[in-house]
DNA sequence: ATCGTGCCCGCAAACGTTTGCGGGTAAAAT
DNA sequence: ATTTTACCCGCAAACGTTTGCGGGCACGAT
């Protein structure tokens, strides 16, 4: 009933530890027939390496901690499906955690994954993280880490992520050719870069596009019932042949169902644009026009990257950052 | 820059390893003030403990395994979400494997997490998982194991699900009720207990029902295609005043799809139900009738259990079957 | 007969912790 | 002054591996 260890079979069969583990890694120094002999009561034992010794013996580790806001919005989990399969593909395995867009919570997690030494660390930074020293005091300590989508722009790391302003520019341009009156922003939380940026190219392209008003913000959070509630803010200042630009699929969701339920149509009265292609948005009605964000190779190339730091150990690691191709998809909703 | 361990605040302070680990685990053999020196000194120097050396004296750890067979699906998704949440309030970590549905990848996951040596694994098993040798392999070897919602019915370990037979007979029960003449059946593959017990409610409520037909099945994947195609079938046989139960919500979205496109009425033409409550379901057009399923609930239900398992080291665990309840949300398709 | 040369293999230390046991020192009891 | 007692601490082994080093043996070369 115990465990096959290396010392076991080395008992069993008269030899030394050291030779039962040169043998089972067909190191030269051992005869063919030893071998034979060790791998065949191996696997008759079922003997299965302790990870954690060779690990500890080696003080490395074939893990990476990925830690998102939450697994369960779609782009997440479309990220996280692409790190996995990375991990994968290259034998390593993947320990997740979640922050619950809550910064102590992801700093605990961060330090949980520093205890169990994994041997790098992916994050997209939740809603309420403002100040980074979590990430650089584990940087500091020489953890690999690489921040995807949501990234983190002052700490020496590498970053995967989409173009966000010329993205959201394209969108902005986009709706104003369409001939829209107006054209009003759901933002996010102006500390998520990627929030920012959204806003900084709207903004942009509104001026490059030289239209006569100034740029209608409303600030929120990244929920549908964020897209819900801004609606009605929005009705305030009057709609007629307005168009929105929301920060993400569900903000623009839930504008939909407010404009919907007030019995405003879309397009005609209302345009609305969204942003990360989640599923979903095909199949509403009316469907969704939005930017394409590839969240599975996202989480593909920050594994790469990651994985690629990680192994690298001897040349000097300059941080990259890689932008993802975005792609304006158009549909029914403007 | 090295690591700081307790041999160097040991030698640092003139003192034993021992002694240092005994202070730092507020041992009563050891003097406050010593205590003191140490754990100022910890903090000074930023001490944490290996938890891989820790794991690999105790044989234990605080962590566990998850396979799902595929993380960007809503429920797996959400269900994951649950699951980290108790782990997490719990202090254990989460390691994280999809299958793709693939029986052997499943199988390499599963023996993957073994060698890390989790202390359990919650598991939902792939489509082409036939046999469950491979489950039983490592049960035997002492691995605690949870299933959930696709749950591996002949190997003696918990289990957390709904009770699909049940909820699939109140599915069909309702269709008839609401006059619908015939009753058509979208299954999933038979080997999966899910599906089959879908399959076998829907049988038994038509039974009950005393309906002059004999049931349809129409069997497939789980996937939105397989509902698309699904439905050119089911025309052949005529479509009139006909009810469509799907095995889950994907397939009855891809039904939906089709049927519009046909320009079919739903559900004046044709009712249709699915399985999950996904969100999507709410969001399309017609909005989706549908069996609500509590993933979230169903992780933190398996995690708790599983930990229960682990803590319980003394008392011999009889395996619990926990069946959730599911709600039938009733919508405009059906 | 001696030396050199491969070929196999074992010794022992190491990775960072934890822990049973035993030992030392001081103050308190005899 | 001696024994007890309580209080603090260190020794060493252990968890399962890996690995540098050295050593024994048989063989062919000298």
């Amino acid at each position: 009933m115990k465990q096959a260890t290396i010392k076991n079979i080395a008992s069993e069969l008269k030899l030394s530890a050291s030779t039962v583990s040169r043998a089972l890694n067909n190191h030269p120094d051992i005869h063919k027939e030893t071998k034979r002999l060790v791998n065949s009561l191996a696997t008759e034992l079922g003997y299965r390496p302790n990870i954690i010794a060779r690990n500890l013996k080696s003080s490395k580790s074939k893990q990476i901690g990925v830690v998102v806001p939450e697994i369960r919005h779609d782009f997440f989990a479309n990220a996280l499906s692409g790190i996995e399969e990375v991990a994968y593909q290259k034998g390593y395995t993947v320990i997740l955690a979640q922050s619950n867009e809550d910064k102590d919570r992801e700093e605990v997690n961060l330090n949980s994954m520093y205890l169990h030494r994994v041997a790098g660390i992916i994050v997209s930074i939740s809603q309420t993280t403002s100040d980074s020293s979590h990430f650089k005091r584990l940087i500091d300590k020489g953890v690999k880490m690489v921040f995807f989508d949501r990234v983190c722009d002052d700490v020496n790391a590498s970053t995967v992520h989409i173009d966000d302003m010329q993205s959201s520019y394209d969108v902005v341009k986009y709706l104003v050719n369409k001939g829209y009156k107006k054209i009003i922003h759901f933002a996010g939380p102006q500390n998520l870069a990627i929030c920012k940026n959204r806003k900084l190219g709207y903004e942009k392209a509104l001026i490059d596009s030289g239209v006569l008003y100034s740029p209608v913000v409303i600030e929120g959070g990244m929920h549908e019932s964020n897209g819900y509630a801004h609606v009605d803010k929005m009705i305030e200042m009057g709609i007629d042949n307005c168009a929105i630009f929301a920060v993400n699929d569900p903000v623009a969701v839930g504008a939909v169902k407010r404009l919907k339920e007030l019995g405003i149509k879309i397009p005609q009265q209302v345009g609305i644009v969204g942003f990360s292609n989640n599923p979903i948005t095909e199949m509403i009605s009316p469907q969704l026009t939005t930017v394409e964000q590839p969240a599975f190779e996202m989480g593909k190339r920050a594994a790469e990257i990651l994985i690629h730091e990680i192994e690298d150990e001897n040349t000097v690691i300059i941080p990259s950052d890689i932008k993802l191709e975005t792609n304006l998809i158009v549909r029914e909703s403007a």
